[in-house]
DNA sequence: CATCATGTAACTATTGTAGTTACATGAAAA
DNA sequence: TTTTCATGTAACTACAATAGTTACATGATG
């Protein structure tokens, strides 16, 4: 795997999630996610457990919203997914003993502090209604005959 | 692998070469990097095709700093290094037919790239000379009956 | 009670660094 | 000229973490 894209995909499901009326399925979501639904159940874990979801089992079950959308954030949903590491490169020791190795991680871990600030700022100014309006703004723009094939039965 | 840590691993060997008097085998690198040689020649590659540093082999061979301290930025030795992905997460598909994810992606690709350029930017600013003189710093933290034990035979 | 949908464990596939072994190449010393 | 030293590289193993899948348990609805 190159990257984690649980991010993404969780965004995804759930901006779909906004744009279906009643509870969506894991099945459904994965359908437009074209992934399985374990993998939907999975990344929606955490988000159920701080309260931004809420999942029903048996018939006329599935996934809804418990919050308004200008009421998550991507910072929220980033933790939920447990803060997974945001950069792909790092440190070779965390403690090492040798000072020359010790003033390179402090110059390298100063840095990478100061990245992973930014983009946790950012994320904690985009809620899902940005991207709510951003999707709704694109969705204007594309002819009505065309819609059904860009943005799954809307 | 948790993260790529050669960045790390690359200026701490850089770092040792100019606390070193003549060229620095790999052998010698890799021991006090706790590593194998192989590793340090595979690290060290990209900045040999690039005119930083120059190989030598045979008796007396080895490794040697092509530049000044101060010529050297760390934006040059990750660059060197072929420039791997800086960020952890990423985008599930790159170019989706889904206008949800169109946003999505849209969104998280604008923050992405907006840190790795901070983090560029400050790679261009920092050069050996910085963490040379931070290494000098600490090291005369330290009294003289402990140095041997903390900094490589220095 | 049959069906639907979630919850979760367990296993495989994938991708890329780190580490190791093995061997070829070439330079200096004996 | 032969030995020794050091780099250059290919090839292979170990490892870590997500993504995807299968299998099955749990619980709610009709």
């Amino acid at each position: 795997m190159k990257r984690d894209s649980r991010l993404s995909g969780v965004l995804h499901v759930l901006l779909h999630m906004a744009e279906h009326e009643g509870p969506s399925t894991s099945e459904s979501l994965a359908h437009a996610m074209q992934t399985n639904p374990v993998v939907v159940r999975r990344i929606m874990a955490g988000l159920r457990e701080r309260g931004f979801v809420r999942s029903e089992k048996g018939h006329g079950g599935g996934w809804t919203l418990a919050r308004d959308l200008e009421e998550i954030t991507l910072r929220d949903v980033y933790e939920a997914l447990g803060s997974p590491g945001l950069l792909a490169i790092g440190n070779r020791t965390e403690s090492p003993g040798c000072l020359v190795e010790q003033a390179v991680n402090a110059a390298l871990a100063d840095s990478f502090q100061e990245v992973e600030n930014v983009l946790l700022a950012r994320f904690g100014g985009i809620t899902l209604k940005t991207l709510h309006a951003d999707f709704h703004a694109r969705f204007a723009r594309i002819p009505r005959n065309n819609r059904k094939a860009v943005a799954h039965e809307h």
